[in-house]
DNA sequence: CATCAATCATGACCGTAGTCATCTTTATTC
DNA sequence: GAATAAAGATGACTACGGTCATGATTGATG
């Protein structure tokens, strides 16, 4: 059984991988990320912490599979939602915004998430930041062509300044005392605030 | 000499708390925040590790204390501008922008510093964040009350886009590779963008 | 099956932030 | 000035993330 199928090694490799992944998460869920510590993931997995880190190189890296899962779900359903052809500015802002239920459906998490990305941690060159930035950026391209923003303004920039907002929405929905205000609700309006001074007129006067 | 101006200890207190503060922030200069440890601050200032931690509980609590003096500053830079009479949205922004200038004279501290801010290190409930929070606040407040920012917006909300944009634009100054974009120009380009969307029309027309 | 090379697992070890019981210094009281 | 109490200084110690030389497993080869 030289190279047909998969060799006992790399059976051996996944399934340690994946219940590395399985326990961090579950220990992640029950005691919050900061107070699990690699030991006890390693104790729970079952290996020596060696072997953690042959694995993944640093503890956040865990964070990278979760990631990974995410921006491929969110580029699904931007291509689906382009299949129905070319967005307004409301459709675009509705499917992102329905990305933010991430967060609501697991607050734990999400808050641990938030602040890693706003720590800078999420090295930009890393590939799932990379797709989910690139994602952002086609939309905003697509609705500049489409007359739905100001096209004499950089798309980097429009990006930019709504992604700040999207995430520091979140993240003061993450902060905010429980019962937490409602999240989405929130980003359609400041999403549409700022989005008025990208070429959307305001719909009353001030 | 039981009361007469301050004890020996006092003195000693005041003086070891200024020797950790003044080589902390030299060894930090010299060498960066992160790659300073604590051990070397304590060698450099002659005291024992516990003795740094009497004073200042946790290392990153140094930073108060440039927080402080900062702020300050900040405060009557502002009642002084204030001073001039109402100000325009033009003139009030040109005072925020000013402030950034910090971070273009000691690049990394300020590279740390905003790092901590985006992590949420520094306590919302702190004084110093209070205090700079509250700044902000008065002058939108001011600024809606004098018609040059719509009064329909929670100013709370204004105030924090705002202050997205901003600290935005200076942790990508900080990230960009030398040399740096003006990164005074920076924030007057986004900052007047974002706030056309808030109660100013935009120049031209898309 | 015996041998060998590559790969993977292991836990002792390191550096760092932060704690704590203990000892030292200072101020007070007689 | 000796005794005492309070405040402060100390460094050994812990907890945690991360490294690395070494040993064990696996797959390939004759």
């Amino acid at each position: 059984m030289t190279e047909l199928e998969v060799s006992r090694r790399e059976r051996k490799k996944e399934e340690t991988k994946e219940r590395i992944l399985r326990v961090s998460f579950e220990l992640f869920r029950k005691h919050g990320v900061e107070a699990t510590t690699v030991d006890q993931i390693c104790e729970a997995a079952d290996v020596a912490k060696g072997t953690f880190f042959n694995y993944f190189p640093h503890k956040e890296e865990l964070f990278g599979y979760l990631g990974e899962v995410w921006v491929d779900e969110a580029e699904r359903r931007v291509a689906e939602a382009l299949e129905q052809g070319p967005p307004t500015w409301e459709q675009a802002r509705e499917t992102f915004i329905e990305f933010a239920g991430y967060y609501e459906e697991d607050r734990n998490l999400g808050k641990y998430m938030a602040q890693e990305w706003s720590r800078g941690r999420f090295d930009p060159a890393d590939e799932v930041c990379r797709r989910w930035d690139e994602l952002g950026k086609q939309v905003i391209v697509l609705l500049q062509s489409r007359g739905e923003l100001r096209a004499d303004v950089d798309p980097a920039l429009i990006h930019r300044i709504l992604g700040d907002v999207y995430h520091d929405t979140i993240v003061m929905w993450l902060e905010s005392p429980e019962p937490p205000f409602p999240l989405q609700d929130e980003l359609r309006r400041r999403l549409t605030l700022v989005v008025e001074g990208l070429g959307r007129k305001p719909k009353e006067g001030r």
